[in-house]
DNA sequence: TCCAGAGATGAATCCACCC
DNA sequence: GGGGTGGATTCATCTCTGG
C-alpha cells in the first residue's frame, strides 16, 4: 500500500528487516541503450536509462539491491530477478553469492511468442526469471494443470509397486484386478511458462517500456505467497507488480526512481476497478465481479458475461423473441428467492422475456424450480454441481439406510 | 567417420587447427552424482561419473576442452554447449572469456514434458544451449516454421508500403485489390525448442544414461552446418550427434574416454535407429479430440479431462466411497443409450462407483433420466444448451397455439 | 549432523497387443 | 489390419533412513 519515488538501494534502507514475503526485481537488463516509449496519444514519453560504464559498474549496482532485499525478506521469503541474456549469467553469480546456491529453486523461462525481424540466427523468444529462496523453509503452493493428453486413464487411476525384479508395475489385488486408491490432482506446474508477451488489444495500455504481463506477475505472487503478505517491487516502472499483487490481495510496497512512474502506478492501481483498459490489458480471461466457476457457467452456455451488475450475471448469446435474456448465477449467501427478486429487477429496464436462474444450492424458500416453473417467464436450472452434490447425499444417506 | 576412445582434452590436442565446422559438446552438468543405466535386457551397464572436488576442479577441465574446441574451429564454425541449471551461469561466463561476448549468438532453451515427481517447487522441464560462433562470419541456415493459428492470412500474403502519410499499409493495384507479390516462407525458428524427451521405451534408447534426442542434434546440426560439413563431439557418449550428422550427411569425430561407449556409437552408427514418434509428426494437438464444448462443460465441474478413451472424458476430482467418479457427455451422434453403454464399458476397468453422464441432445430411446434413475449408479445430467433449448422450444409452442 | 544408499515417486511416452 | 488402450520403463529424480 506504499508507493515511493526515490533511489532504490537508499529507500530500501529504510524499510525494516524481516518484513518482506516476496520481492519482485526487475532491473534494467544491461543492454546498454535508452528505452523510450511515447503513449498511444503522444502526450506522454516514458524512459529509463540502461547506460553503464562498465559490467562491474552494473554489477556493483545491483549486488548492493540484491543484498538490502535478503535483508528485509521473512525467513519464509523469497526472490524473483527478471533478467534476459544479456546478464543472467553475472547476476546469477550475485545471487548465489548473496543468497546461497542451496536457495536456488528454479530458472523460469519466460517464453513468447514475437514478431519476427531479419536477424541472422534465431529468434529471441523468451526471458529468465531466477526464483531464489531465503532459507529453505520458502513459503510455496504448488499450482496443478492438466495432464498431458498422450497420458492414459490408467496412469492416472492406478497404483504401482515393486514387483520381484525391482522393477515398477501395476499394484493388482488378490483377484488380479488393478487397485485404484488415491485422488490425483494433476501435474505440478513446470518452470518454462508460455504467456503471450502482449495483448494486441493492449495498445490502450500505460505506454511504459518494458512493461510485463500482470498474467506472469500474478503467477508468481501466487505461488511464492499467501493473502495479506507483502510483496515488495524495488524498481517498479509501470507497476505492474502492484497491481497483480493488489487483484490477489497481497499488501504492496513499490519503489521507482521516476516520479512519472510513481504517478502512473498510483493511477493504474486506482482504476484499477473500472478501469476499461485493464480488462483489455489482462486479456479475455479477466473477471473482475465474477468468480472462476461463475465464469465456468457462463462459458459452457456460451454466454456473454456482465460485469457491473447486481441482478444480471450475463446474457445469452441468443435473443428470445426478439429480446435478451438475462441469466443470474444464484449467489452463495443468497437464497433462491433473492437471487430470483434480483434478477427480476435488474432485468425490468432490459425488456427481458426470458430470464435464466441457475441454482447452486438447496436455500430454496417455496420457489418452484426446474420444468415446474414453465408458466413464467424464468427457467430455473440446476448447476452440475448441485446436481451431483444433491445426488450424492441421496446416496449416502440410502446406503447408511441399508447399513443400519 | 571418426570414432576414438580417449581422454578429450589430449585427443583434441591432436586435431588440426581451423579444421572444424560444428562443435557439440555435452559434458557432465555438474550433479556431484553418478550415473548408471543398464540396458533393457540387463546384459549391460553404461555409467559416467560426474563428481568433482570443486567447481573450479570442474571448470578447469571445461576451460581446457572449450580451448581445443575453440583452436579446431574454422572461422565460420560454431560450438554448442549444452548443459543444465547446475553450472550454467560458470559455464557461460567461460564461454564469454574464451569465445568472446561478441560472439555469443544465442541461448537455446529445449522443453520437454516429463515425469513429475514430489519435490517442492516448480517442475524442472528444460535444459540450456549455448550457441557461441568463433567470428561473425558463422554459418547459418535459418529453419522457417509455421505462423501462429492467430496470424491474419492478409498479413502473410499481402505485400505493405509506406502511404501518404509515411504509416505502413497494404498495398493495392489499381483497382483497389490488395497485391500478393512474395512468397512468405514462414516464422524463423525461435530460440525455445520443445522437443519431446526420448521415451523410456523407445527403440531408439541404447541403455546409455542422459541420452539425447535425434531430432535435438539433427536440429543444431541443420541451422549451423552445410553438407560434408566436418561435425565434432569431444564428449560423444553414446553418439547421438554422429548419428544425426550421419542422417544429414555430415562427416563427424566422436571422442570419449569410455571404450564401451565408443563400441556403442559404432554400432548404432551402422544400425542408424531412429523412433520417429508420433508425438513429433502429427503434433500434440491431435491427440486432443476434445471439443471446446466438453471442455467447457468438464471445466465448469473442475473435472480433470481425459484424453485418450473411447468412453471417458473426465474424471471428479474427488471420490465416491473411495473410487473414481467417471464421466461422459453425450456426443452428437449417439443416443443416451449409446452414450451410457460406452461410458459403463469403460468405466468397468476402473472400478467406478458412480459415473456421470451429461445429456446434451433429446435422442434419448426409452431411457430414463434425471433422478428418475437413482436406483442405479449412473446419474444422468441434462446440459444447461440442453436444458434451455428444450424449455424454449416448450415456450414457443405455447406461444404459437395461443395465437392460433 | 552429515552423507551414502535404498526406496518411493508418478506422469510421459512409445510399444505391443487386443479386438 | 488398423485404431484404440493397457503396459513397461524411465528419471543429469527426490526423500528418507541409518550409521
Amino acid at each position: 500500500m506504499t508507493l515511493i519515488a526515490g533511489n532504490c538501494n537508499a529507500e530500501l534502507k529504510k524499510i525494516e528487516a524481516n518484513t518482506i514475503d516476496l520481492v519482485y526485481l526487475d532491473p534494467p537488463f544491461f543492454t546498454q541503450r535508452d528505452h523510450i516509449l511515447k503513449t498511444r496519444d503522444n502526450t506522454k514519453e516514458y524512459s529509463f536509462e540502461d547506460k553503464w560504464s562498465s559490467i562491474n559498474d552494473y554489477l556493483e549496482f545491483i549486488k548492493e539491491c540484491l543484498a538490502e532485499c535478503r535483508r528485509v525478506l521473512k525467513s519464509t521469503g523469497s526472490i524473483f530477478l527478471h533478467c534476459d541474456k544479456s546478464a543472467s549469467h553475472y547476476l546469477r553469480v550475485l545471487l548465489d553469492e548473496i543468497f546461497g546456491s542451496a536457495n536456488f529453486q528454479s530458472e523460469i523461462i519466460w517464453t513468447y511468442k514475437r514478431w519476427s525481424n531479419s536477424k541472422k540466427g534465431l529468434l529471441d523468444a523468451h526471458q529468465t526469471i531466477y526464483f531464489y529462496s531465503k532459507t529453505e523453509y520458502f513459503k510455496f503452493n504448488t499450482i496443478y494443470t492438466n495432464y498431458s493428453p498422450t497420458t492414459n486413464v490408467d496412469q492416472i487411476l492406478q497404483t504401482r509397486e515393486r514387483n520381484g525384479n525391482g522393477k515398477s508395475a501395476y499394484k493388482l489385488d488378490e483377484e488380479g484386478n488393478p487397485v485404484i486408491e488415491r485422488e490425483k490432482k494433476g501435474v505440478p506446474l513446470s518452470d518454462v511458462w508460455s504467456i503471450p508477451y502482449l495483448n494486441p488489444k493492449a495498445k490502450e495500455r500505460a505506454g511504459y517500456p518494458t512493461q510485463k504481463p500482470v498474467l506472469l506477475l500474478e503467477r508468481i505472487i501466487e505461488i511464492a505467497s499467501s493473502e495479506n503478505d507483502v510483496v515488495l517491487d524495488p524498481l517498479c516502472g509501470s507497476g505492474t507488480t502492484l497491481v497483480a499483487a493488489k487483484l490477489l490481495n497481497r499488501k504492496y510496497i513499490g519503489i521507482d526512481i521516476s516520479q512519472e512512474a510513481i504517478n502512473l502506478t498510483q493511477k493504474r492501481l486506482e482504476e484499477l476497478v473500472v478501469s476499461r483498459s485493464f480488462l483489455l490489458e489482462k486479456g479475455e480471461k479477466s473477471y473482475l465481479n465474477k468468480t472462476d466457476y461463475e465464469q465456468k457457467i457462463l462459458d459452457s452456455i456460451e454466454a456473454i458475461p456482465v460485469q457491473r451488475n447486481g441482478g444480471i450475471d450475463g446474457f445469452l448469446k441468443e435473443y428470445y423473441l426478439g429480446k435478451p435474456v438475462s441469466i443470474r448465477i444464484q449467489k452463495n449467501d443468497e437464497t433462491l428467492e433473492e437471487a430470483k427478486a434480483r434478477l427480476v429487477k435488474s432485468s425490468k429496464t432490459k425488456d427481458c422475456r426470458l430470464m435464466i436462474l441457475v441454482r447452486t444450492n438447496p436455500k430454496r424458500a417455496k420457489f418452484f424450480f426446474g420444468e415446474e416453473s414453465s408458466e413464467s417467464n424464468i427457467l430455473v436450472i440446476d448447476s452440475y454441481d448441485y446436481l451431483i452434490d444433491h445426488w450424492l447425499t441421496r446416496k449416502i444417506k440410502h446406503y447408511e439406510l441399508a447399513l443400519s
